[in-house]
DNA sequence: GGTCGGATTTGATCTAGATCAATTGAAGAT
DNA sequence: ATCTTCAATTGATCTAGATCAAATCCGACC
């Protein structure tokens, strides 16, 4: 399949493998789409494999299906879902969600397990990875509990305008307010008006999605 | 070192491993004595390697040394700290401290790359454990914004009362109250009184840090 | 363009859990 | 045994952020 090798060279976690251990990958791997709204797969449910996004947008979320859930994470091209319950071959314990039309990849346990009997740089990238997650989570816990509501959503607005023309650029979130609200820890209700205490300070301005840093050192500062 | 090699069989992350495996981790490893009080590694530290406790037992902070912090993981003897930081040749994005008088044995990140690449089974497993500890720490995040503080007791009595002589048998919490509470991202005093409400209902029985878990049913039912 | 349903904002109110302040208790040190 | 010190409890009070309830606003579709 050079369509999905063509996919899987892009991804972060295969990005830097040698181009025929992709195509190895690749060669068992499948394309799949999901429209928005579509479920990746359900908490607690089989994994099929490791999904690699290569376009769109994904929501990992927690929590019952019925009931309150969490977003944990928001998951762009280039990224991926489901590593750590492949690696362990367990049920998934988040549920992931397609926020837009997306395409990925789906790559079944069989493929990654034999693709890392065969390519030695394999394993070591996987558990990269997950480093990095754990990382990730990590610092989401501490955030949590040791930031405001406001140093969250500072900090935030500062991860995501950075990367991009970080000044003066506006950058664009990265799924509605009340997702990134939920990804905060925050209601929708009280994101607003932390949005609207930095407007009123000349800190940033907000269209719809579009987020402008006006001043990126006031923002530094409420960050903590 | 033999002495190291016997400490290393009882580890969660490497018991698996052929005795030869282990032997050649040991050669390379050192081990070491913390007093309680005394600090592992602070956060933002050059990661000196993976530390496998043998015995006593070690807290994992987030937070600045000055001001708040939080305690995000408490681990016992065949536990292990630092693995994401050393599989990534990263600095530590925690402190970890020695509660009690620990044993530990500290793997360097050198010994451990060159036995991933001479035994095949190593990778697999290290990236078993990091899936391991994903997977906790999303179940933490679930539960610190899902969970009101009562059922994060209720959940956490269980999940230490269950393993041992799960029925009237008390069990003993692994630290000092005040510390179970940052684990569990209450106050102390908070946590006292979800304590004391339990005691109250006859749920569970408290005798410093003995608790006995009288009516197993009702705590599940209010871990929701 | 107009219409409809979900997203966002705004306002009013409430509460889980934090904070502050003593008091009591218990494990080590002398 | 007594003292000292830190941990745990108890009580009173406060607040960040949640919840409930309306307005608006906006984008997709006809």
């Amino acid at each position: 399949m050079a369509r999905a090798a063509r996919l899987l060279r892009r991804s972060s976690l295969f990005r830097s493998l040698p181009p025929a251990a992709i195509a190895r990958l690749a060669a068992g791997s499948i394309a799949l789409n999901r429209a928005r709204g579509e479920q990746l797969f359900g908490c607690g449910e089989r994994c099929a494999g490791l999904y690699t996004v290569t376009s769109g947008r994904i929501a990992l979320n927690v929590g019952a299906a019925a009931g309150p859930s969490k977003v944990i994470d928001l998951i762009g091209p280039g990224g991926h879902a489901g590593l750590a319950a492949v690696v362990l071959g367990a049920n998934h314990t988040t549920a992931a969600e397609a926020l837009t039309d997306s395409a990925l990849v789906l790559t079944p346990q069989e493929t990654l397990f034999e693709c890392g009997a065969a390519v030695t740089e394999l394993w070591p990238l996987l558990a990269a990875a997950l480093s990095r997650q754990v990382c990730g989570l990590i610092s989401d816990v501490a955030a949590f509990s040791l930031n405001s509501g406001r140093e969250r959503v500072a900090r935030y607005l500062l991860e995501i305008a950075t990367p991009r023309g970080s000044r003066q650029h506006p950058v664009t979130l990265p799924a509605k307010k009340g997702i990134i609200a939920s990804r905060l820890n925050l209601t929708p209700e009280y994101f607003s008006r932390m949005l609207h205490e930095l407007i009123a300070d000349g800190t940033i301005a907000v269209n719809g999605r579009q987020i402008t840093v006006l001043d990126p050192v006031r923002l530094r500062d409420c960050q903590h």
